[in-house]
DNA sequence: ATAACTGCAAACTGTTTGCAAGCGA
DNA sequence: TCGCTTGCAAACAGTTTGCAGTTAT
């Protein structure tokens, strides 16, 4: 379905650049100052639809403005993630990744393909139900939940190839 | 229920002793040696319900046998959770935590308390039918599930006081 | 005997931080 | 100007590893 694919980039494509305006709202609210090196940081986390470290952000970054230090990206991301523009995770690895489509769509988790360690995204209503269920039942106010699936990709064992893209 | 938790309890009694006699067969299956050292491990691992650290682990097996190392503890959880007995968990905190119930319910999940960091089990078969559902819709045998939940205490908010007990 | 295992301490990796200089409001 | 921000490098925390001596089989 084409048509349906060129919709989403344009809807993701807005949500970029609302997330962009967002953040600069969330430092100006909280009287942090838009400096260039926050800006390209902004502009290089926002266009991207990938789920990227820290590392790979500095990188990036750096082919913007080389003068992106590593410290500041690392002084960067708490606030991305404070702003609830960017979410923070976990896959066991020594190092975090961090989602750009958290504010689209907030309440989506993660499906890590075993073969090509694609991260593919999903949403389900149900689980919010059984988040609060569960929650009750312990007594907890659940704040957040996420669920990691992990998985093999059906088409490598058919055709030999992994041809997943998250997002596309 | 007090019957109930009895009868738990007891079956827990066993299915550790039964987990610290594969873990040894598994050993023996990889020519490795069962040193002092490692027993000492083995005996604090699943002589415990709780989730731990590799540095809580360190400290509780030094009171039974003070020479135990740092360095073997590190090297002996890899093996652990090789074998399928231990399970290693990221809750985003820069350690990582370990669950010796793992052998005995394969498809729990966890609830970690945001004010106490206690980490409390808990099992929902609805998860699974999400689960399968999921992996079809997006073309993925799915393989293990991971739901955690972060939330915050209700008998702290009521009482002042955080009073949750994992498995007890 | 001999190969696996140990403790120690140094190394490593991802992340944080103190400082003096720089720059946005 | 004021004080938030920056890059740098050193510090930090959890984990891993090289080494020389020890121990299970």
């Amino acid at each position: 379905m084409p048509k349906r694919s060129r919709k989403n980039k344009c809807v993701q494509l807005e949500v970029r650049e609302e997330a962009k305006q967002k953040f600069i709202e969330f430092l100006v609210k909280k009287d942090l100052r838009i400096t260039n090196q926050r800006r390209v940081i902004i502009d290089t986390v926002f266009d991207t639809n990938e789920h990227f470290t820290a590392e790979q952000l500095l990188e990036w970054a750096r082919l913007k403005d080389s003068s992106v230090s590593r410290a500041t990206v690392y002084r960067t991301l708490p606030l991305l993630t404070e702003s609830n523009l960017v979410h923070e995770m976990d896959f066991g690895k020594p190092y975090k990744f961090y989602d750009p489509n958290y504010s689209d769509s907030p309440n989506h988790n993660h499906l890590i393909c075993e073969d090509c360690e694609k991260i593919v995204e999903f949403d389900s209503e149900k689980i919010e139900e059984i988040e609060q269920d569960i929650g009750q039942k312990l007594g907890f106010t659940v704040k957040s939940q996420n669920l990691q699936l992990s998985a093999s990709c059906d088409s490598l064992k058919r055709s030999g190839a992994c041809d997943n893209k998250p997002c596309s």
